[in-house]
DNA sequence: GCGACAG
DNA sequence: ATCTTGTCGC
């Protein structure tokens, strides 16, 4: 069985390691951005990591790893995080490259912890992260504008854990929030700055079709790898 | 007790 | 997340 009620303890205590503000960019521009995403094969048994590194600010693609790892736990809302957060290692650590920021699929600080899958990461491997999510695990927020770049805080308790952004018109909007070693608002900030008139950031969209879609490549006309 | 619930 | 092409709407 799973000590659903351990997890959520070792969450509590592990959340107290992020750090909530600019760690590494306050005063220089990143030279290499990462997406990270995560998704299933074999009927789940087994877990995909994929891991697209970007230079910016030309946002083309210099690097990807994939990663596949049998599958540790079940989904469980709010414990995301320790079912994928070993092949986001292991796909980690088959870099060349070292990213100056991540952009992680899922929630950051916006967990009812303070410990999503973006701070989980980012403290694992020290590297500053942001949680770009594509849906509300929690907290609540008022209706977002329709218009491309209108946003409002995503509150819970009093305390803002996040941003709901409308990334792109007519398109359901995106939950950031900060992972760890930035502030919410260069979070923010990042997203925007890699955004090509997509829904998702460049960063997470190649991460997303290197995990996802396997016609991704053959559409997108891209050199290198 | 009931509803909500990242991917 | 995953099963999956064309199709409706702006």
């Amino acid at each position: 069985m799973i000590d659903t009620k351990a997890l959520r303890q070792e969450q509590r205590e592990k959340s107290r390691l992020v750090i909530r503000h600019d760690a590494f960019f306050a005063s220089f521009t990143p030279r290499f951005i990462a997406g990270a995403d995560v998704g299933f094969e074999k009927s789940g048994t087994v877990t995909r990591a994929a891991i697209a590194v970007l230079q910016y600010p030309s946002l083309e693609l210099v690097e990807y790893q994939v990663a596949r790892i049998d599958t540790v736990l079940p989904y469980i809302p709010g414990l995301l995080s320790f079912r994928e957060y070993p092949a986001l290692i292991a796909a980690w650590q088959k870099l060349s490259l070292r990213p100056d920021l991540v952009m992680v699929d899922g929630q950051g600080i916006a967990h009812p912890r303070r410990f999503g899958i973006a701070s989980h990461f980012g403290v694992l491997v020290d590297v500053p992260t942001i949680g770009v999510a594509k849906s509300r695990l929690c907290g609540e927020h008022a209706l977002v504008g329709e218009v491309q770049g209108d946003r409002q805080p995503l509150m819970d308790h009093g305390e803002q854990i996040g941003v709901v952004l409308r990334s792109k018109k007519r398109c359901n909007p995106l939950y950031i929030s900060l992972g760890h070693k930035i502030s919410i608002d260069s979070a923010v900030f990042w997203v925007e700055q890699c955004m090509k008139g997509y829904k998702l950031p460049e960063p997470t969209r190649w991460a997303d079709g290197i995990a996802s879609n396997g016609s991704f490549f053959k559409q997108t006309t891209q050199k290198n790898l």
